[in-house]
DNA sequence: AATTAATAAGAACAACTGTTCATATAACCA
DNA sequence: TGGTTATATGAACAGTTGTTCTTATTAATT
């Protein structure tokens, strides 16, 4: 195989400028990286970078792309689902592991700090966030609730604003983890948040 | 008043300047508004500029000191607060007029997009969040939720994870506001939302 | 081993950055 | 009115920016 070699060589300079780049923008963002911190990071020089990409926008869409991706992605299987939610508290548990486990994941910290740093000044990226985090979330925790309601699991109320309610704190959390993390700082005490955090909403809806 | 009338001119184009840099700043960014785009939203030549400050991080921070110096401030007076806790309810309500009222208020936005956009990237930007914003709120909230509960008024918790969950709610749709309005989409939806948090969370936590 | 293709380097480009300087203009006070 | 001070100008500075060349080097294919 001739053909995987050579794009294996190109894969791994494409790679490490990803990984380059990535860490520059979480700390700089995308004014504050240039071509050549990205390319001296490498260990090539900035004309070297344009035979793998071709804009140093192009760098940066490869990785933001990458942002919204990855969680609960596996969740729109329709009949799993339907049989999760019906489990109650142990769902919404199952959620918060997952957002938790990215929360303290260091690629997708780095993901989050792009995305927050360039949230105000990107477009494409404000609507990705309201679609691919936001409304899917919804989407996904209203349903649940909807059928939690249902099942006479939960007391009966808006499942949109039950969701939103169950939503905003992880997203708050996250974001303390990040500041935190910015600044060195130790963030095990917010790692039991979490939980604290299911167990009280829990309570606050459940028969 | 000799002098005064000079301050006062000074003062007027050293308000031009911020009122030209802040509505450049909550665009663009920190690195993304140069020294000219400001002189030239006033009128004026770059050179001008350092008249009235020595530097671009003096018109920074002339601007970003003012980030958290208006919500919540008279909330201090002990005697006044420990009666409104009291309330219940009522003082929830209360608190969530202050911060809707900001969320809608065209500087208070222009200066939320700039500390989210730096936030990242500004360690004391950082710290002023983390102290003048969360930590001054979680204060406020979870020691009026103590009072409630001892008043017998909501069901016995920890007040700190309470506080947080009532907090984040509002800075999850205050960010939401943000991103609407910064496309130009309407945010009339997202009005509600405010009464309905506190809807939602009274009757979590009523007795 | 010879040829072709992929990747690297280095120099150069025009545009822009924050800041400083000498100088001109305007406003103020005596 | 004359002198002082505050504010504006325009040019210049040394860096940095993204990008594009031409040329050299390395690897892959024949």
């Amino acid at each position: 195989m001739p053909d995987t070699t050579n794009s294996k060589r190109v894969k791994h300079t494409r790679e490490l400028i990803q990984d380059a780049a990535m860490e520059l923008l979480a700390e700089y963002g995308y004014k504050g990286t240039s071509v050549r911190k990205i390319a001296s990071k490498v260990g090539i020089r900035e004309s070297a970078l344009y035979n793998h990409y071709t804009n140093k926008e192009a760098i940066f869409l490869s990785i933001t792309s990458k942002i919204f991706t990855t969680p609960f992605s596996h969740e729109n299987d329709q009949k799993i689902f339907y049989e999760n939610a019906k489990k109650g508290k142990r769902f919404l548990q199952r959620f918060m592991t997952e957002f938790k486990l990215l929360s303290f994941d260091k690629n997708s910290e780095k993901l989050f700090r792009i995305m927050m740093i360039e949230l105000m000044q990107n477009s494409s990226l404000r609507e990705s966030f309201i679609k691919e985090f936001h409304e899917k979330n919804i989407k996904l925790l209203s349903s649940s609730f909807f059928i939690m309601m249902q099942e006479g699991l939960i007391r009966s109320s808006d499942p949109m604003v039950m969701a939103n309610e169950f939503l905003a704190p992880f997203f708050y959390l996250r974001l303390q983890i990040s500041l935190l993390k910015a600044d060195g700082a130790s963030t095990t005490p917010l790692s039991t948040q979490f939980e604290k955090h299911v167990d009280f909403f829990w309570e606050s809806i459940a028969l």
